[in-house]
DNA sequence: CTAAAACTTAAAGTCAGCTTTAAGTCAAGC
DNA sequence: GCTTGACTTAAAGCTGACTTTAAGTTTTAG
């Protein structure tokens, strides 16, 4: 296989392909006159890259858990350390978004007179909001 | 006041205070031998921009609804479309932060006998699993 | 055999929202 | 008057995950 229909078929850029083998975290193939041929062990390899993004993950943190793995390795504790993480993560965010998605609402239903003092109401002044203060991360 | 106590003031670094004169979302103020000097109005503009920053809009969003906002315009359409837009994606973006999350308790409690089935048991076979298959946006 | 499509490289560009740097000017306290 | 801290500018740097560019080579279809 190219690395085109690699790429094609894992749902990539070509570009995207040789950037996760400078970075390391695929290995570089056999060449046929300079081209990179892919076996289709790469594919599933390509795939669970993409998964792991797709959950959220890091290239660094994905090279992390893939260094040593062997295609049957068992999931292992450092990969579930690594998810217990990233769960938390999520799950920080997912809190994160609900207030905001709560103070957006109020903000659609607010009736005060103004945006300036409508933003006092809700982030300076929340004793006079049925809203939370915030603190949110900045970044 | 000078630039260090109204970034001081607002949580933000001076440089911060000078981006967002540059990009145009806070109004040149007077000087004196070359250095800014603020009214008091500048601080509530500040933390506006602070505030609407942390609800997750962008500086040229906020550049939009900023331009002719007076600081007693009531909240007005423009805002309210803007804000109806962004609380849909914040809706999305915990949409798919719960998809995550039980990915993620999947594969935690996954009895797959490798990460590699684990991988496609989750992502490419979903009949096999009790999760549902994901598309989820890249970039 | 030829033309087009696909591949090769290293290096630079993209996005946002700032921060940092360098080299200099101004203000405040003693 | 002098020192120190706060200010000034423009331009470059930071982060992450790629993409794009430029200039050249190889493969494939006809």
């Amino acid at each position: 296989m190219k690395i085109g229909q690699l790429a094609r078929t894992a749902g990539l850029n070509a570009s995207a392909i040789r950037y996760y083998e400078k970075r390391g975290l695929l290995a570089a193939p056999q060449r046929t006159g300079g081209q990179r041929r892919y076996a289709s062990d790469a594919l599933s390899r390509v795939l669970l890259i993409r998964f792991a993004t797709d959950m959220g993950f890091s290239l660094s943190e994905i090279k992390l858990f893939l260094s040593g793995l062997r295609d049957n390795t068992p999931v292992g504790p450092r990969w579930k350390k690594l998810a217990t993480r990233k769960l938390i993560e999520v799950e920080q965010n997912i809190a994160r978004s609900l207030k905001l998605k709560s103070l957006l609402q109020g903000l659609l239903h607010c009736h005060c007179p103004s945006l300036q003092f409508c933003v006092n109401c809700l982030r300076l002044s929340p004793k006079l909001c049925r809203f939370d203060s915030i603190r949110l991360k900045r970044r």
